[in-house]
DNA sequence: GTAACTGCAAAATATTTGCATCCTT
DNA sequence: AAGGATGCAAATATTTTGCAGTTAC
């Protein structure tokens, strides 16, 4: 595990700290998005806010992870799959947030599907996210 | 105007007052969504900041604008069609965002279309972002 | 050793709350 | 007249920036 998480900082050019590693993990060990806040309540040992900050920005920017739009204002961060790389992403899944337990997961199976946009439009990039109850809490 | 408007306040029990009204003409006449900072800066005459957030507050609970979720924690609000009340959207369109001009709109004519989901989860609610370029930009 | 990363302090920005006053009904 | 809406002040919360000290390579 350390060692998958080491490659992965390796393989992005990103230099091997402390910080990146423990958040990485726990990316890893969630089973959902996290926003900011999630990162800094699940660390015991903690890191300063900014640095928080800092090294999210930076795995957004490697395509380490993608970013995942709701309506309350309150951005979420999910890993990406290895397709994503610096610069591209490959983020066509679904996300799903659950009103019960309010996790917010990435649906990988499920693709976005195309819509039919009005004459003279075109689409680079889009995003879906349902809200609705998950497996868990029905 | 000054009566359709009145009257939207009215139906929707609120007193008619001049922030309002005021910004409901904003919202009328931009045609794009707009966040918190673009009201603020198309009002000369201008109300408190806290104003604009205690407004757009109400509107939102009474159904008369919506939100749309965009992934730079930029929150934009566009006005509701009729068939949106207090407690309940239909809100089902599709949103889209120019990368060109940065405006944000209301495709009421493209409908979200339904995903099917992994077993167990069930849908309540869906909203979808496409960015691209919009017909004005090309 | 050097470049990059981190923590701290502080600035800048955004949002919320309380309360006195004013406006709508 | 009464209840609600607004403006102001101030408390909170969030995000960004600069810089000095530390760490990874």
């Amino acid at each position: 595990m350390d060692n998958l998480i080491d490659d992965m900082l390796k393989s992005n050019n990103l230099s091997i700290t402390g910080s990146r590693k423990k958040i990485l993990e726990i990316f890893f060990s969630s089973n959902g998005a996290l926003a900011h806040g999630d990162i800094e309540k699940r660390t015991s040992e903690k890191f300063d806010r900014v640095t928080v900050y800092r090294t999210l920005q930076t795995f957004l920017e490697k395509g380490i992870i993608h970013t995942i739009p709701t309506a309350d204002n309150a951005i979420r961060y999910a890993l990406c799959k290895d397709s994503c790389g610096e610069g591209h992403h490959h983020d066509n899944h679904v996300h799903f947030i659950c009103s019960g337990c309010n996790i917010t997961i990435c649906l990988e199976d499920v693709l976005i599907p195309s819509v039919r946009l009005p004459f003279g439009f075109v689409a680079e990039e889009q995003q879906m996210v349902v809200k609705g109850v998950c497996k868990d809490c029905k």
